[in-house]
This record gives C-alpha cells, sequence and structure tokens, in this order.
DNA sequence: CACTTATTACTAATTACTTAGTATTAAACC
DNA sequence: GGTTTAATACTAAGTAATTAGTAATAAGTG
C-alpha cells in the first residue's frame, strides 16, 4: 500500500532513461552506461529491467541467450504523467504554481530562464 | 536504501498541505481534514505526523495533553525541493523540458496555458 | 475514587523499490 | 564431451511509506 508521488523509483527512471536512448539495449548496455555514473551489479540491472518489464515499460525479444530490451512507453508519456500527477499532489490541481515554483528558483540560470521565456513566447495562443 | 524521485509520500505531502493551511493543528483537526476526502484511521495520522515531526518538516508544542503542530518547513522550500529533484532525475537537468512537458500535455485548460503565459511574460529577463 | 474519554506510544503488517547474491541454463571452446 | 563463460531466474535482505491496532497515560465526570 506504497503512495509514492511517483509511478518510478529513481533507479526505474534511470534505466528507462538509457533505454530511451540507446533505443534498443541488452542488460550489459544499460549497466555499462549506468557505470559512468555510479557502480551497480549486473544482476541489479537486470531484476530492474525485469520488473520494468513486467510493469511494461519495456518489452523485450530474445536473441540468442539474451534478452533485447526496448521501451514500450515514451518518455512524454511518462513525463506527462509524471508532471500530472506531481500538479495534482503537491500543486494541488494549480499547473502555473508549478511554474511559479520553477522560475522563482534561485538555481535557475538567466539563460534558462530566457529559453523558458522563448519557448512559451512561441508557443501559439 | 530506498530511492525515491520524491523526498516524501503521497500522504505525508497531504497531511503537511493541511499543516500549512490551518497554521496550528492537533491530529484531530488534520485527521478531519483529511476526511473531507478519505477515510483514515486517527492513529495513521498521529503517525504520519510524528514522522513529519522526527524528518523535521513539523515542529511541535504540548498544550494540555495534546501536541499542537506547526510547519517547520515552507511549502516553497518543499516545492522547490521537488521541482529540482524532477528537473534533475527526470528531465536530465532541463527545466526547459519541464515547462514543454507542461505545457504540451493535453490536459491543460487554454485557460491555464494562458496563465501560464502571461506569467512567464510577465517575468523579468 | 472508579469510569469514560482523549491522547500519545508502541508495535506490526503490507507494499514498493533497491540491491545483489546464488543457482541454473545454455552456448562456446578446447 | 567436459569446462569455462555469459546470461537469466530465483531468492532474499534492507529501507521507506502507509496503515492501523493495542497499550498506556492522563484528564475530566459522576
Amino acid at each position: 500500500m506504497k503512495k509514492s508521488l511517483t509511478p518510478l523509483g529513481e533507479t526505474e527512471m534511470e534505466v528507462l532513461h538509457h533505454v530511451w536512448s540507446l533505443g534498443e539495449a541488452s542488460v550489459a548496455e544499460v549497466r555499462e552506461k549506468i557505470l559512468e555514473n555510479r557502480k551497480v551489479a549486473y544482476t541489479t540491472v537486470m531484476t530492474v529491467m525485469k520488473n520494468l518489464a513486467d510493469k511494461k515499460y519495456l518489452k523485450y525479444r530474445k536473441e540468442g541467450l539474451s534478452y533485447i530490451y526496448s521501451a514500450a512507453i515514451q518518455p512524454e508519456d511518462v513525463r506527462y504523467n509524471l508532471v500530472d500527477r506531481l500538479i495534482d499532489k503537491v500543486f494541488h490541481g494549480s499547473p502555473k504554481d508549478l511554474v511559479q515554483a520553477l522560475v522563482q528558483n534561485e538555481k535557475l540560470t538567466d539563460e534558462e530562464r530566457k529559453e523558458i521565456k522563448n519557448m512559451i513566447d512561441n508557443m501559439e495562443d
């Protein structure tokens, strides 16, 4: 009965990210990518990928003796879902409040602030 | 070794929200607010509030035989933290991508989109 | 003063995510 | 064909969050 604010854990997100950017990937390939940042056991990555497949975030096909994984869900879908959830649970239904929290955050660089402004300006009404 | 995308769970966030809006609150008062939406045991709310106090999100003072809780951390701080985390873990450091995911989300009403646009337009460069 | 009531403290069960070890299976090599 | 190698399957332990029951404590009430 865990109720997380998010549908996925951090490692799951990390793995998903690598699969997205690789297109198709074996456990070993994903592990290599993760190893660029931190150490992790092969079996750990395998377990996470199996779990993600169980949850339908990944699909796979057998090639020789190993499985080749690919994404079953697109990044946009996961991101939308996550942002929706956050707006609901943390910002009580106000997307504006989220943006406010974002742009008021002093960690944003001027560059980033400008990018965001440009993006919105170019958005059609 | 749990690694959540967020520092708080859903119920914890819910309780925190009520304490913020009430200013000061007893367990019973927070529980009443939650009961407006769903059923929950008195002891459950108590446990969550005790945990939040342990994590320094709430502070309390004794009044008679009960504790009166108040927020030790402001909503903005929690929200900033959460948004930062999300940008880091899900949007790989790009706040722009978050905004993009947000405004492209078809669940947003035109009204909300407009509000966001106005807010950003009024932002200083 | 005994009894009801309100409150907190303690305990525990459940679920989810993370992490990784051990076992098994199957291919590949000598 | 037996042995090494690489992969997956199975198992399990740890931590966090949720949920709530039971025990203990203390205050007020007749």
